[in-house]
DNA sequence: GAGATTAACGGAACTTCCTCCACTTACTGT
DNA sequence: ACAGTAAGTGGAGGAAGTTCCGTTAATCTC
């Protein structure tokens, strides 16, 4: 379990294009895609992220457990896959999107503006999140979206600041970004606000002298 | 789940003092305690952590299942208490040990030299790790260990960088420290050296100018 | 030492995740 | 149309974590 190949995501979430697959989904299992995933957000929003189970949204969704599994992968999948509607906006935003999230504005102010983004939206959904993270040890980075963000804080930082080790930058700019830690943050008392200054900071010091 | 009001650790872990638990304990309590990690232990030397279920770990102690779980709280919790002498072995290390992580080097250096400790002690015992961060939301930050690194720096950082959030970036600068992200990025081929090395160029940014 | 008190014990029962595989069905080429 | 086949389906069953609560036995008090 801890030193497996790296498997590629299974879900349509954002990200690496899914190889191997058929790129044509059959008619009946897109069907019940979607009616898995009503039934999860239905679910979510009555009864919280704690009663989605799988037997639950299978029952309400009108297939077998299996199929659940089949197209999600797990629980974690799952969550991932609620939250790919937001994924995709905020993709969009800082791919293609206005300044400074998007391209035109300064490496730096883009990566901050980045930062802020990946925290509201721990901020707007962090229960989801919180499931989509962590079960199953490393769903956070394989759960496709981590890849993207992480290519793109790689291509800011090296234009930012030339001859850094940006791929591991990336990483460790990420880590706080978890939603477990967020969310336990905000359990302690401290404020939104005060987590961005933070980012602010740490990445203030990363950016200031190139060399 | 995601709102209860934070809980202390139940284990005898290094930590906070665990209160409202009577000082002392009862005799056949500390007789199991031992019965149960020393066959948590051998459980995890002979399988694996992977290996080490509840059940199994309650039938080779010869006691029952609860009493695992009134010992040591949950999975996680379990696992923390293995980790436990190697944990105070580090904490020994950096308060009152040899310089550059106890007391006499520049706090620079201590920063850097405890994060690499903490790096190193994830190298030692990934596994387990992984299983006393990941089980139960926030099981990273409440197992004991956590405010105890996190209050070491807080210290560290307020000598280095006198006005910074000190508060916030002890937690930005422990979470690229996580089992799981550091994990993956040694399953993704990332070297212990370069993890360490990237870390330095993290520290060197945030403490170079201080104001 | 006897009785009261209260922590500790044990394991059945419950929950939920996930796997497995015998069966069914949508698509493909002829 | 139709047979072949690869994809999809469903739900029983296994595994593991956790809770609950009636029972047991340390420890304390007198």
């Amino acid at each position: 379990m801890a030193s497996e190949p790296v498997e590629l995501p299974v879900n349509g979430l954002v990200g690496l294009p899914v190889v191997g697959l058929p790129p044509t989904e059959r008619a009946d299992a897109a069907r019940n895609r979607r009616k898995i995933l009503d039934a999860a957000a239905h679910i979510v929003a009555t009864a919280g992220v704690d009663g989605l189970s799988m037997e639950e949204v299978a029952q309400r969704a009108g297939v077998g457990i299996g199929t659940v599994y089949r197209r999600f992968g797990d629980r974690a999948g799952l969550a991932y896959a609620l939250l790919d509607e937001r994924e995709r906006e905020l993709q969009t935003a800082f791919l293609s999107g206005p300044p400074p999230l998007g391209p035109g504005a300064e490496p730096v102010e883009r990566i901050k503006a980045f930062l802020h983004a990946l925290h509201d939206r721990v901020e707007a959904q962090p229960d989801l999140l919180v499931v989509a993270e962590m079960n199953s040890t490393h769903a956070r980075f394989t759960g496709g979206a981590y890849a993207v963000h992480h290519t793109h804080l790689v291509t800011l930082l090296n234009q930012a600041r030339p001859g850094c080790d940006a791929h591991y930058l990336a990483d460790a700019l990420l880590a706080p970004l978890a939603a477990s830690t967020i969310t336990y943050q905000r359990l302690r008392g401290m404020s939104a606000e005060r987590i961005k200054s933070g980012l602010d900071e740490l990445l203030e010091g990363l950016t200031r002298t190139s060399t």
